[in-house]
DNA sequence: GCAACTTTGTTCCTGCGTTCACAAGCGGCT
DNA sequence: AGCCGCTTGTGAACGCAGGAACAAAGTTGC
């Protein structure tokens, strides 16, 4: 899971394209773009709701409402348009422009985010690596030289980055962030185990490793105390 | 953000210790957990709900109805022993035992992952690694060395495998996962992007990189398109 | 030993998100 | 050209999680 940190979800009053989106559905409508894309490749040109919904994994209810709140670009009977769905999706996503990526921390995490270079999906070029280890900086991971979090601020705001992506130790955390805020970056993920302090105009999203596997074991507490050991054989019922 | 697959957060019916938990308390229980435990090394032995609800970022009535799932384990006038607390928690979570961790998927995430070794936090021991690149099978990474795919069954069974981490290509995760599943893994991690199909009996939850930064890519546009562009320069204003 | 203060545990209430269900709208078929 | 069936879009109900407020309980000071 990732808990979010505060439940901001639309800016108070705007008389912007689409009324408030739930945050939630924001979610599940990258979901609906990413399953799109997909079925466009195969030559899909035209969905319905249950299709759709179907392939995302939610109730078909659900997925027309997130879709109304893009706008009304499907057509009764017949469905929607793959291609001018997709479109609409990720000009309220905002992914019509580049957002310019800073990792800092180039450790084992790091180091895999910056290798992917063009990010799970395009749109999302790393433009900055940060560390503190004097070592790492000038060196050059996934094609882009490391440089030293002292000059986050000024290279930041150079290079016009938009989102900060914190691999630190969770003690580096609050002070990163600090620094990626003062170099102009308004929206932060967070990978650090701990909850940033941050104005009220910063997004910040957190992934948190150990508290997804605590959730998992909770689980897995629960079905092995709920049950005694079960007698059938492990049967992958895919449906 | 972290979809979860399913709604389920508690076994139907059950006169287990406590009663249903719900699943965003389960995520804030293993946050206090930390913060505990992060107090304890500072040598505090007492803590307010106040206090605890501070350090974890929520409400102080949310955390004491959080901790009421876990049971009565305060003192009025007090507050909570942080000793007793974390012990009951981690009971909840079920962390008393460890849950043996496989990772499948050896690229950089995977890498990165199986590198951390004990897993943040400990009580997640690595013990199984898995690849398709014949290349990679028998090399160590951080200490244990992967195995083949096909494998999985028997050596998630053999080793007794709670836990499967998935950070494969998106395109081989469903494959991964019924060979966990066949190799009687209740407990499923997923970084790809997609949706797996599992048995009812089956916890998966999904970390996708691309949906949280395309969240944040949707309130950074919300952000600059309800603004025209800002006349201050940018300050922490941290609070 | 009693009283006052502090903090928990819980009940009630409010608000949000999801689901259901239906009316409106569009294409195809005759 | 008109009707029929399918699918969208939305209004209304339901259910759940979060927050406020209060009563119970325990501790400390007198």
């Amino acid at each position: 899971m990732t808990v979010h940190q505060h439940g901001r979800y639309s800016t108070p009053v705007d008389d912007l394209p689409s009324r408030a989106v739930p945050e939630a559905a924001v979610g599940r409508l990258a979901i609906y773009l990413r399953v799109l894309t997909s079925m466009i490749e195969q030559g899909v040109t035209t969905m319905s709701s249950e299709e759709l919904a179907g392939a995302a994994g939610v109730n078909s209810a659900t997925l027309r409402k997130d879709l109304s709140y893009v706008g009304s670009y499907g057509t009764r009977g017949v469905g929607y348009d793959t291609a001018r769905l997709v479109e609409h999706i990720e000009q309220l996503l905002g992914l019509t422009r580049h957002h310019s990526v800073a990792v800092v921390g180039i450790g084992n995490l790091g180091h895999a985010l910056a290798n992917y270079g063009g990010f799970p999906d395009r749109g999302f070029p790393v433009t900055a690596l940060f560390d503190v280890d004097e070592d790492l900086v000038g060196i050059p991971v996934g094609g882009l030289p490391v440089d030293h979090v002292n000059t986050i601020p000024e290279v930041c705001a150079e290079r016009d980055v938009t989102i900060g992506v914190i691999c630190t130790p969770a003690r580096a955390a609050q002070t990163v962030c600090d620094l990626l805020v003062a170099g102009g970056v308004r929206c932060i993920l967070n990978f650090a185990p701990v909850m940033l302090q941050v104005p009220s105009d910063v997004e910040v999203r957190r992934v948190d490793l150990a508290v997804e596997l605590q959730i998992l074991s909770f689980y897995q507490a629960r079905r092995s105390s709920g049950r005694r050991a079960g007698t059938a054989d492990p049967v992958a019922v895919i449906r």
